[in-house]
DNA sequence: CACAGCTCCTGGCAGC
DNA sequence: TGCTGCCAGGAGCTGT
């Protein structure tokens, strides 16, 4: 499942490919990919489309061009994309977009569950993303975290909260709950100052160290290259129910929380903490 | 505002 | 072996 470090790794792996190409041509295989326009006058629009940059934000890849619009990819959980030679007739049932490229490659957008979009961007209007919390590695300082995770809601579905802060999804909350030794379901406003920064630290080295490692290949993330990352060679807890905890060696758990599945360790992250003193 | 429940989808897996 | 049926999961939406 794509997340901030996949999309990052991503975006960097197609950023030599796609910088300096024009867009000749596109086709929507399955019409529900095309967000919001019909899939042929998406098509129509990208069509002489020149690539200067890609950017990021969240979970959103977005394809910058010289004409000021852009295009924007969510990956969500079984999204892929990568260059390819046009004439690459390589099997690929999951095929659902292809952006040929003018010189003679063609960019592929795959998933095999459908629910990953690209949406259109007029010239000046980053709407899409424009609802989207704050970077947590882009100048996200410590005081501006506390007060996003200050709230009457439990920690878990802050951080998977994408308008309050962008690009955690399901793994890398879980581990860096974990991390901070903080329980899932606690709320917000209950954490100590002290959790609070435990939770900001663990969060962005974790983030900075799986992009370092090209981000988790769990079930089938590959990159724009068709490598997988290797952070899931570190993960503690996510996919870990029954494994022991490295760190006390109770058995992790696993139960719904904040309607998600749910990784933590019983012995290390306590629902109820005593008070200090 | 918090939050449960529903929707979209299909591969993978459990159970028989 | 082969069938049925359940379910995860990001995000948008509705209803309470």
């Amino acid at each position: 499942m794509p997340e901030l470090p996949e999309v990052e790794t991503i975006r960097r792996g197609l950023e030599p490919f796609l910088t300096g190409r024009t867009i000749q041509g596109a086709r929507f295989l399955w019409h529900r990919t095309a967000h919001g326009l019909d899939p042929e006058e998406m098509a129509r629009r990208l069509t002489g489309q020149k690539v200067v940059r890609l950017d990021r934000r969240g979970k959103f890849l977005l394809i910058r061009f010289e004409s000021g619009a852009g295009l924007g990819v969510h990956l969500r959980m079984t999204g892929r994309l990568r260059v390819m030679e046009m004439d690459d007739l390589a099997d690929d049932t999951a095929l659902r977009a292809t952006f040929d490229l003018d010189n003679g490659t063609q960019l592929r957008f795959s998933d095999s569950r459908k629910f990953g979009r690209v949406y259109w961007l007029p010239a000046g209007d980053d709407s899409l993303v424009e609802g989207l919390g704050p970077e947590p590695l882009d100048g996200l300082t410590l005081e501006h975290f506390g007060s996003i995770v200050r709230r009457n809601r439990q920690i878990k579905s802050i951080l998977l909260d994408q308008s309050r802060i962008a690009g955690i999804g399901n793994i890398y909350a879980d581990e860096s709950l974990y991390a901070a030794k903080i329980h899932p379901a606690r709320r917000g406003c209950d954490l100590s100052d002290a959790e609070v920064a435990r939770l900001y630290s663990a969060l962005r080295s974790i983030l900075e160290r799986s992009i370092s490692l090209r981000g988790t290949s769990y079930r089938d993330y590959v990159d724009s290259l068709g490598r997988k990352g290797s952070f899931q060679e570190e993960l503690a807890v996510y996919g870990k129910k029954g494994r022991h905890c490295p760190r006390c060696g109770a058995e992790i758990n696993r139960e719904v929380v904040a309607n998600r599945g749910t990784h933590y360790c019983p012995g290390c992250q306590k629902l109820h903490v005593e008070p200090p003193g």
